[in-house]
DNA sequence: CATGAATGAGACTTCATTCAT
DNA sequence: CATGAATGAAGTCTCATTCAT
């Protein structure tokens, strides 16, 4: 009788797993209710557990699924052996593309970040540590072709890079008066040429 | 005998709120219990109801006394007269001198900023705009009188430049590698100069 | 399949309000636990939340609920177009018709009229005002007309009145010796005639 | 040095102890607590426990104190060899002059009626029951000697002329229009002969 | 798939009471 | 006598979760 049962549930977990990820980010997962969630989906508290294990795999399903296809950018990326300079800009203009159509998840990574002390999320970490690996890494051979700047401490530098990029997922709405490819052109220029007029 | 009562007294509720800003930074205000408070102080839960009335009322002492500190810091630079680029350096200095002594709060602040629509967290809003107004005004006097890049969206620049600063309260431990004035020269420079070394 | 859901969830509410009620009225309204409720009615504690909001809107539903209905019965007395003294009997009457068939409602209202002075309890204030309005409106009609005494000070005669009728819901026990209309008549004789057998 | 400790120090308490019967009064017991006492003392919590052992034993002290007073009273009432109808009217006399004098114990007394169930309160029961003694043996013995009238149901004659009396203290103010006396004399008359004008 | 009622653990908070000063 | 700080028990309420229908 149903065509795609699988698919139909897939569909239905999705629209309610965005739903979720909506009302944890607006609010702090802690701060959120399950009732809420489901408030938000016009269905009953107990139903959602027809579809989850539990709020906590909720959680756990949208930062694993952002987290993939995260990653699945980063890796192409990484894997097309661009120069320094050129990695950087992709990997900055991917970051903000991934905050386009992830924009919750990544507002929810952001703010739970200590999350990545439980086992359960202990794949947090370890993207935490790809990611500096990756971003670390491209620093340093920029410094070393010449690309990048050498008086720079580059744990500072990372740091400066990465929450540059990532916070913006704190005030990015879709639809706004830039899309994410012009604002990544916009942050890349600031980041490489700073905002000053007049370089010392 | 006894030297400074209300002294005494003020310093006892001082050091409980440093006690909660710690517990609060370290897990969220939400996930914290009054009684990971109390135990971090060697008190019980109830105990801590005689200093405070309520674990939000601890939170908006934490906040609200930040504030105070980050504005007087901040009106004596604004007041002091002087051009765009010396304002927005003096900014992120005192900035990370915040972050140095109340490292805590800054990290609640940011994390817990959906209090803003709380009437009882009201000035929160408050201190953003007044916030938005100095950088962005700052900004502004900047690209008119030439110190700053014409080109750039302003109020990308502006959440730029404030995430920029702001989130290093995020990892920054006091005693580390660089001291405040440290990490602000060095922040200063990627801001200003850009971490590139070719300029278009 | 399924009788009448609605009814079905307003009988749940009802029963539980009858159980909190008779504790109430028994131990009083701040020395009863929720728990004890929740034990009398057979559920745990929580579970009461998931009818009501919380104990003081259960004892708010058991007065307004049992104020409706008084006045239900009241405002068809005093619409008959009745004389005094036949108004005065039909009061009574229906006031011992309602300890009968809200003796918990009663007992409490009488020990807890304190609440009238806050604000969510303001109804109590208005509901003693209409009842001295009716009273004492057909003790001055009494009077006026010579059918009660005129040498009486009619305040004191109004509380007088009233006190003896509503008291009686601290000690009526339905099923007793007497029935609620044996007691009114009883109440009414010596309410009008007295005790004594020689008159001035 | 001090002249008289114990008479200052008995002094002291029984402010304290007035102090306590008025909030008892207005709030009820339990809703009471100790530091609104206190509060109206002009003290803190903790001082009052060097004055009392507990919340309870001020209750204690408030209801036996004024229990004395008005068993001397009665006493000496039962022993002048009155007839019924005196008696009856020297009880009621007296009565209000109790609730002159005692008027926040007296109401506590009717409030907290169910406290005469625990051992420490057990004079309540005994006085309850001497009272009951004294009132329904006076009518007793008025309906014997045709003085009473004889159709009424003693019980409830007993529970209306105890009930008439005592409820007085809830809404007696001292200083109002009628003095103690006054207010007796107009009750007596209303219980005795009625307020009807026609007398069946 | 969803509902409605309930569970049970645990949260925040209150408050009578104690005690060193 | 009084204070100020703390205790510890208990109370109200929340909320993730379960389960029969």
């Amino acid at each position: 009788m149903t065509s795609q049962p699988r698919t139909a549930a897939a569909t239905r977990r999705d629209e309610l797993l965005a739903t979720a990820a909506q009302v944890f980010a607006r609010q702090g997962y802690d701060a959120t209710t399950v009732r809420e969630i489901a408030d938000a989906a016009g269905i009953l508290a107990g139903s959602l557990y027809y579809h989850f294990d539990s709020k906590e795999s909720m959680l756990d399903e949208i930062l694993s699924g952002f987290l993939n296809e995260l990653w699945t950018g980063y890796d192409a990326v990484l894997a097309a052996g661009l120069g320094p300079r050129e990695t950087l800009e992709a990997l900055v203009v991917e970051s903000f593309r991934e905050i386009d159509r992830h924009r919750d998840a990544v507002a929810i990574y952001q703010r739970e970040r200590h999350l990545a002390g439980q086992p359960r999320f202990g794949y947090l970490t370890d993207s935490m540590n790809r990611f500096e690996a990756a971003w670390q890494g491209t620093l340093e051979r920029g410094v070393a072709e010449g690309a990048f700047r050498a008086d720079l401490d580059l744990r500072l530098a990372y740091r400066f890079v990465r929450d540059t990029v990532w916070v913006a997922a704190s005030w990015y709405r879709p639809g706004g008066r830039h899309d994410a490819g012009e604002i990544a052109r916009q942050y890349l220029s600031m980041l490489l040429d700073g905002i000053s007029t007049t370089h010392q």
